[in-house]
DNA sequence: AATGAATGAGCTTTCATTCAT
DNA sequence: AATGAATGAAAGCTCATTCAT
């Protein structure tokens, strides 16, 4: 079988054999990414992952030296990528006004990621950031730090243009864009995944909030208590 | 000390006694929460329940008969209550406009939320609902469906008074309200229990918030997309 | 209530608390034979022989300085009496021919073991002999030797007389005569106990199982191997 | 160790392991056997049997999913075989009478189980059917049924042949016969392996035994109660 | 004297990790 | 490189025993 210049395998079985082995590692991470998403880290045995990974407990330990740098491989993994796409976007238009930024870039920009695979990381570093601090600043420094900048940064040059109210708070702002997306992302994998919920349309809500945010943050809407 | 007519303590000592058993199933409770949020459910021993309660591992058993028992009176010892007061306090200004509901009921209720005990249920909810169905359903029951009621008809009655849009999405725009309010909860004890976020000001937040939506909703708001 | 110089209790009340009190030992001693029977001694929590007793787990332990003790006490209780009687009425009918005494003495004595309560003991016996050496020592001490010697005895004189042929083993033929009657009391506990037996009457059994072996040890017998 | 061709385990090493690993299941059941009788089911920790079947705690629950499933497996491994091969035997000696055949075949049988290692099957059986009522129906099915088939059947046609006394009740013969051969398996387990039963010797007894009860049950003996 | 809350040693079982094949 | 048997630390839970009331 392994007797030396005898190849047990065709050419064409050693290239597939070849393929598979590269995609190991990707498909090691989407499994975990699964698992740990559906029933938490703690929860999750790492044999699971391996056999919805097809392969075996050891072949597992080959890639990630341990279940904690499985984790942390998944979060690093799926958190660089999206955001630098949505940045390229943002700098695609930006000649726009900042309105038109938020609802032509940044919404359909979120509908992706809460309809996406990527959603699943948010409800995972909820809920292990916790626990594995490297997993937190990770996030903060991929995440939470380039979205602030960005969504920021259209907000303020929105009040600067005279588009918005000076008496804005910023950074309260940016979170009533983008915490109930992230939310909805953590949503679709805890209560959403036991009774699908009915109702919400993921579409409808991210475009109406967004809409919503707008109107409230324009200049030319009614001040604040009139005829409240 | 057991000469006849003499009891062996005070009567405050004996007091005391009683009153920290009678205590005992709250306290429990709490060191629970408190530890379920903080390392999640998987990764908190009994025991430490035990001692971060002040007693020893077969005492929890006493008063829980398993790990997953005690979870479930975690979320369920705390859910009701709060909902309830916010029902109540919101039928005591049903005279005033929505918009007056939202920022003088809605906010400050969510507020007192936000920043008490009551936010880490949130939390745990998030992360447990999943592996542990009767808690979704738990929740839904206590809290969504109460929750969408409540707004969900604060809104519909800004509608047929003239006060919001016709053209609003409600359930979509309860989300709005709330996902920002809960995702908060959640937050204050993922990454914000990691790295306290110097930013971001509960109070600012949810009365900022709150007041945007009410812009965007307003009747008399710029309609959508003008001048942008 | 225990004020000084005022009994709580009529002197009839104080009467049933003292006899109920002297029969403590023994109702406790009748709730460990009856469960430690039942699911073994180890798989029997001292709670449950209290609760069957009538009294809490810290009354037991006031009468019984532990489990084991309560083990032993409970064999040792009803080994001694039982045997005694059979050697009494055996010495009653001393001038009885040796059949006469197993068939009058020997069978019905047996029969009243079999169906009695001290029938459990043997069970318990055979199940705890070889973790508690004690309580081989005293079952040895008080019921194997006197019996071996009681029916030894009377099959010895049978020979003596010429009632019963000489080439018998007389230990062999205590135990053919002994070993069926204990296993019957062992079976119903154990398996008698799963699945009523349907067919055995003891009285039957007892009976005609002396009858055969009276029968195969006498004298006037056909000579072993004679014919078959 | 791991350079090419050279195998780091001559190959008599890798047939051991993997002979030893065929081995298991059975090593196991082995182990268990022998603690289960020496010290009772409830008293003997799983982590006992694994090491005396010289393997790990872990290692037991890869062949059995839980303590109580290894006992049952105990149970039944061992009973099925041995019955058959009586059968069988008995089968094969149809030709003779049935004192010949109770002598020739019934008492060898019983000899062999009484000195070979299933004896401890049956102190097992009795000490825990009561707990576990499958084992209870799995043992009545297999050697209980079976057994008062045979035995019974023998007697009968030794009945009918004129052999034995018509008067016999065969129920409780077969009993006569059974119980004390089933005593001595118990016996030998309990008290037995306390203190060395000095006297008694396993074949004496067998072999008196049968010959006893098959000259009480013969139909040329002295009738009831003559003589005596 | 009687109670039952409290304790913690000890047991069953699981699972991350290792390593011989 | 891939496998999966083996390990043993660790976790959930039980229960004999103690002791304040």
């Amino acid at each position: 079988m392994s007797s030396p210049g005898v190849s047990s395998l065709s050419f064409g079985e050693a290239a597939l054999r070849q393929r598979r082995k590269d995609a190991r590692p990707q498909e090691l991470l989407d499994a975990a990414l699964e698992l740990f998403v559906e029933k938490g880290y703690a929860a999750t045995r790492s044999e699971e992952v391996a056999v919805r990974a097809g392969v075996s407990k050891g072949t597992l330990y080959r890639y990630y030296p341990s279940k904690e740098e499985l984790l942390k491989a998944v979060i690093r993994s799926r958190l660089s990528s999206q955001i630098r796409l949505g940045m390229l976007e943002a700098d695609e238009h930006a000649g726009s006004s900042a309105s038109e930024l938020l609802r032509r870039v940044v919404a359909p920009w979120w509908l992706r990621v809460v309809e996406g695979p990527a959603s699943g990381v948010f409800k995972l570093v909820v809920t292990e950031a916790r626990s594995f601090p490297e997993i937190a600043e990770c996030y903060r420094l991929e995440v939470v730090e380039p979205g602030r900048q960005l969504i920021g940064g259209i907000l303020r040059r929105g009040i600067a243009d005279g588009e918005f109210r000076a008496d804005v708070d910023v950074e309260a702002a940016v979170h009533s864009l983008v915490l109930p997306m992230v939310m909805l992302c953590v949503h679709r994998h805890s209560l959403g995944a036991c009774a699908p919920d009915v109702a919400l349309d993921a579409r409808v809500f991210v475009e109406q909030h967004v809409e919503l945010l707008v109107r409230g943050l324009r200049a030319d809407a009614a001040p604040r208590g009139a005829r409240a």
